[in-house]
DNA sequence: CAGTATCCAGAGTGATACTG
DNA sequence: CAGTATCACTCTGGATACTG
């Protein structure tokens, strides 16, 4: 998760130039940079089942750090694309829910993630088969 | 880009339980966090349109060191989704390509892309709205 | 429960130098 | 050209402890 860094016009002034995410400074590398986090594809995931407080959230994502949760999911909320709900109970309950920006998100990280599952093992072999070329 | 760790078994057990990406030792989490990478999903992008040369992507990436670059391209080669090709010439050219897998890969990569690029406004908004209500 | 504060190890960068 | 190696530096991320 790089800086703060708001996703202003900086990097293509308007019309001169179209976005472009192969350039540091452009938005739409940053915004990429984000949405392609390790921890946010699976946060966005899990909220597209359902909406879900905090410990729930830290719960499922085996390894994940509260701090790097809470960090994610500020983020997220910032971006737009949860929304993060105070019941005042006592003690308090946090629920984080997809906005529909979010949902519109969620679907393209849903891709990546049934690719990985479909093509686990044919990476794992293709992984063996490298290691047995270069063994050390 | 986490350790080396090939993805063995380990982590659902054949028939006991089906993949998880929200399980850490899980293989497709593993995979997931590789292919969700910052770098390699720029790489793949710029290597869909056409094979290319070490220092062609080095230039086309802005901000990559070569550190991360020849990194990443090494993982992308071990996990099968990129080849290595090596023209002897004086001095020698490498140039990089997808292979059939890394092609499949590409489109749910790409699919991240243009939700950036077509969302980014959005997005833009989001985070003013939010630096509004929380002001320091 | 839902976080924040603090410290610290390690990942990643940049610069530079060197190899085949 | 296509790397590898090293050092110095920054910054992310994890562990731990504490708070409303």
């Amino acid at each position: 998760m790089s800086q703060e860094g708001t996703l202003s016009s900086v990097g293509h002034p308007a019309e001169t130039r179209p976005p472009d995410v192969f350039s540091a400074a452009c938005p739409t590398r940053q915004l990429l940079d984000r949405v392609a986090d390790k921890w946010t594809t699976l946060i966005l995931v899990l909220l597209r089942e359902e909406p879900m407080r905090f410990n729930a959230l830290r719960r499922r994502i085996d390894g994940i750090s509260q701090k790097m949760l809470s960090q994610s999911v500020r983020h997220l909320e910032r971006d737009g694309l949860v929304t993060r709900t105070v019941t005042p109970t006592v003690p308090v309950s946090v629920t984080y829910a997809l906005t529909p920006l979010g949902e519109t998100l969620v679907d393209a990280v849903k891709a990546m993630i049934e690719w990985a599952e479909d093509n686990m093992a044919e990476v794992a072999r293709a992984q063996a088969a490298y290691d047995a070329r270069r063994p050390d």
